[in-house]
DNA sequence: GATTGTTTAAAACAGTCGTTTGATTTTTCG
DNA sequence: CGAAAAATCAAACGACTGTTTTAAACAATC
């Protein structure tokens, strides 16, 4: 009994601080969402700042696994990049896995708090490892660009990550109905097309086909 | 005297709501910070939401302007999204303009209140409805694609955001000199030729020549 | 100089915040 | 079972929240 109070606290805090952040997210709150006492979070974490990192843990955890599983070594290199980029962006919406788990990292990559520099250094470096890697074997050389070829990581993660961040105004740019057709496949398949072009690997992103190249498609493990 | 301290309000209110929220910004750091009593927020503003909407309607004013300006329609469609691109970069640091009108707008995308989905409206519109002229001059097409053309520019713009909202993570990635180096030049110009090599403009990003092609670099007014 | 209306000041308002207390219930185990 | 430990509970703590009140200082007009 006494681990599942916990486990329910750290969902329902999760949840609450990914959604309003850690000052708008009220102990009340997330103990009434949790269906527990007030003074179960001081007695089972000391205090809200010990609930807030266990949440991150938790979160880091299950993150980063599926996108890396995703873009298995023994795929083509453009497979390998797609699975990537679509790893990210199911993560994103994964219901095998709480909602908040995403939301809170990007919080705290937003607006980093002292107790969880350390945590997303481990959970944010593999990732950029993997996708440096996996972009020397698509275009050889670009690790040895002006600074290491971080840019060109940035420029790819950066597509995943707007529509993690900016997903309300995109929403309201492009109106309900044509937002909730952007569903994973379609933008990991454009993200993709969009990179590889940019990386002179594949057609341009404005051509006849709006398909993308069956390699890079139907390979990729679901 | 008294529209100075609505002034000083609004400045002191504007840092702190960018760096720490809405809800983490006490009226009365708000208050010492501007050198006011704290009643005076109330008699200027009415209450602190009011205040806040102040704030949000100042920073939308100043922001869109030079983005708009640095992407003339007289200049060639690369030059024009290379300004539009620097201008966007620009705005995030602009000396002349205080830091938090940027900050504060960024806040409201990614987690918008309800008293500012018309002002996120009116801000971001005419900057997508640049860009997408901006695009469909370049790659005429670009706007009859899939979904009408958003997720390309929206891959455009995601990568000028991402080094605004992600920036604590660039630098725990690259280290503090590495970082201090990507200037609002260098990733212009990246941002640049990645997006037309995407559109099958431009060189690759991977090329003999880091330098941006002649046309779209100098001709860029400041 | 008195009398307006406008702006500032200190103090207090009710309410919520995170946290603690001390008693009570539940569980564990010899 | 019965004692020891663990867990939950309602209630209250002091500190802080946004807001209001009331009085004082200021400015401008007659």
């Amino acid at each position: 009994m006494a681990e599942e109070v916990r486990g329910r606290l750290i969902d329902a805090a999760g949840r609450a601080f990914a959604e309003r952040g850690f000052e708008g997210a009220s102990v009340r709150d997330i103990c009434s969402d949790a269906g527990v006492n007030v003074a179960a979070i001081n007695y089972h974490f000391g205090d809200k700042q010990s609930l807030y990192v266990a949440c991150l843990e938790q979160a880091q955890c299950s993150e980063s696994r599926q996108t890396l599983l995703a873009a298995a070594p023994s795929l083509p290199p453009e497979a390998r990049l797609h699975g990537f980029i679509r790893g990210m962006l199911a993560a994103q919406g994964d219901p095998d896995r709480p909602r908040w788990h995403h939301a809170l990292m990007l919080r705290e990559m937003a607006h980093p708090t002292t107790a969880a520099a350390a945590v997303l250094q481990r959970y944010i470096r593999p990732l950029a490892e993997t996708l440096r890697e996996i972009l020397e074997q698509i275009s050889p050389g670009v690790s040895g660009m002006s600074h290491d070829g971080w840019p060109v990581g940035f420029s790819v993660v950066s597509q995943v990550l707007f529509y993690a961040v900016h997903r309300p105004v995109v929403r309201l740019l492009m109106g309900e109905a044509e937002h909730d057709a952007l569903d994973v496949d379609f933008l990991a398949d454009h993200i993709t097309r969009f990179s590889l072009a940019a990386l002179g690997r594949g057609p341009n992103i404005v051509g006849p086909s709006a398909a993308p190249s069956a390699g890079t498609r139907k390979t990729v493990p679901r």
